[in-house]
DNA sequence: TATTGTAACTAACAATCGTTAGTTTTGTAA
DNA sequence: TTACAAAACTAACGATTGTTAGTTACAATA
């Protein structure tokens, strides 16, 4: 699995826009973390958006993929919700740098990019929006406010990324259970 | 209670780091949403870090002073962990656009602000930390994982200053009351 | 009316930005 | 060894960045 050099220049280019965001970081540092002159990055790439956008897009899309899939298959409600949490966590988990630039920095995409990333991140959020209220409607979830738990879910899902760092020990497969619990049955 | 203009200043910049960030707002763009040129603005204030350090240690500043008081008064691990996700909604409602600068922008505080910042932050967290631990310990709360509990509140408090917007027509109270429920007793 | 402080202005600075053009080095295959 | 493509280089561009210096407009106070 040998990388392509425009490969390697999204990846350290993703860990440099993590700490500091896509503005904060200059062609030059990005050139600079791979031992070569500015210049010279744009023989493998057309641009610094193109950078954002094939980073950003990439992981969209397997949002998007993996939630169409889940939603296929059969099951009740509650069991999409757990399966829901799973995917977004190992999707999570292999790509934490870009996932990083998809929480920040996806308003600096322009022009169709940034409506195409839009459109997915809508339906992604209304793919989970429904299978909330499918559970409420069957009795399987007991709570009012279908936004207020959207949205408590979505939110800790979406920081994953910030504490996989420190989830140190912890196997993937523990932190899945471990949230799941949490997030479906509370802590007390 | 009429602003100075360097306190008019400071929250107009504000508004606009949350849409694109601090590194992607230039001075002129500050100036302009103003009404003046740039050069005006530093009249007024000393830098563009400047803005930033007050916006991010003023609304730090109130979480540290909150959360102290908690811990002071007595009561047990459940009743201060709800008070204290409380207060957490009461400062992110009053100030939604410095917590979002507080989220996305405190890595570019720099020296002694950025030092000042982290250390607050730490303490926060560290007292979060110890009243979930406490909560174990006395059975309150009955989860193994303490990072997981941690994580899962901070994050979902933490967005909740992108969320504020769509709350809409849910009244304070009620959002306060039903994220409790939703963070300490699950959904199902 | 004269004075003074506030807050705006114009003009410009050095530095850095993303990017292009043209050239040279490097590794591979014939 | 020659030929060719990949990938690096130097040098520079026009635009934008945060910021400073010096000046002017305006309102309140003496």
């Amino acid at each position: 699995m040998k990388l392509t050099r425009k490969e390697e220049i999204v990846i350290v280019a993703a860990k440099l826009f993590k700490e500091k965001g896509y503005s904060a970081v200059s062609m030059r540092d990005i050139a600079q973390q791979m031992d070569i002159k500015a210049a010279s990055l744009y023989n493998h790439i057309k641009s610094k958006q193109e950078i954002l956008s094939s980073l950003v897009l990439h992981v969209a899309e397997k949002f998007t993929t993996s939630t169409q899939s889940i939603t296929s298959q059969d099951g009740t409600a509650l069991q999409r919700l757990k399966k829901l949490i799973e995917v977004h966590i190992d999707i999570t988990v292999h790509h934490v740098d870009a996932i990083a630039a998809l929480n920040n920095d996806w308003m600096h995409l322009d022009g169709q990019d940034l409506l195409d990333f839009i459109a997915m991140r809508d339906q992604y959020e209304e793919n989970f929006r429904s299978i909330i209220k499918q559970g409420i409607q069957t009795q399987q979830i007991k709570a009012k406010e279908p936004e207020v738990i959207l949205f408590s879910i979505l939110s800790t899902l979406r920081t994953l990324y910030l504490w996989n760092e420190k989830r140190g020990k912890l196997e993937v497969n523990v932190l899945k259970k471990e949230l799941v619990a949490v997030l479906i049955s509370g802590i007390v």
